[in-house]
DNA sequence: CATCAAATCGTAATCATTACTGTTAATAAG
DNA sequence: CTTATTAACAGTAATGATTACGATTTGATG
């Protein structure tokens, strides 16, 4: 079910997008982090430092256009982005435990909106947004040491 | 329960923090719109033309220091940050509703954290974040029609 | 290979947020 | 009330992530 670079290189093709080798090896930076979400500023930093003289734009725009065919998926949190390659690219709703410590990110079982849309009569539920963070069993386990 | 401009200069009194007139205009302009999130620039507009030549960084420092508090919540999500008026000063755990058509907020009951806690075996849960947005009864009903 | 639109480059702009420094004013003590 | 102290403020300018734009390059297609 893990998807790899080439599998997105595929969806690219699919929808008629160019394969340059800057998106390669952006997918390909961000495929080896699986279940990490990286900020975007890393990303852009590595990818300046692969190709000198690349173009902020390019690497937002990219960024942009793999979220929107579901290769990648981004958070706006605070400060600056963050960008995660997208497993699974079903799409499957899911939510996110994610360690602060080594960054793994633990997909969550089950929805809490169940739970929730029952308080809400005549409400419109068109979104939400959950998120666990903390520190993983491993973490846990070698900090507290 | 709902907290008043006063209640919250109080607060200020307690700390040890000083009373100015911008600080209670900001206060006052927050409380005026209870259980909505107003976006920190349109804060930083208001408070500058009410008081033209104030510094952005006396606004943006008071709200920081107003959050610290527990007299406002702020929300940094996506392009600008988004401030509230906290009308329970007690700081009880809870989790919002948001309109995204007339901004109000509904607070609701029970927590999620619950029934996710025993998916992650040994991991150290420090923190969760959890909203959702749609459309409140009365804007539903409203735009339905 | 030739074509053409899509990607990219490179520069500079935008815009929210913050640093910094001298000045003002709220508070507490006399 | 007056004064001393120091937090709060004004004003200017910096920062840093993100985007706009025009010129150039390059991947895809025939």
């Amino acid at each position: 079910m893990t998807k790899t670079v080439d599998d997105a290189v595929a969806v690219l093709q699919q929808n008629h997008l160019k394969i340059t080798k800057q998106r390669r090896t952006m997918l390909s930076f961000l495929c080896a982090r699986p279940d990490h979400y990286t900020e975007v500023t890393q990303v852009d930093a590595y990818m300046r430092d692969f190709y000198p003289g690349m173009s902020h734009a390019t690497i937002y725009r990219n960024i942009k256009e793999f979220e929107e065919l579901g290769l990648v998926e981004q958070q706006v949190e605070g400060e600056q982005a963050r960008v995660k390659f997208q497993c699974d690219f079903a799409n499957m709703h899911h939510h996110h435990f994610i360690c602060r410590n080594c960054g793994q990110v633990t997909e969550l079982k089950m929805c809490p909106l169940d739970y929730f849309s029952d308080q809400l009569p005549g409400a419109k539920i068109e979104g939400h947004r959950f998120e666990m963070y903390g520190l993983c069993a491993n973490c846990a386990a070698t900090i507290e040491a």
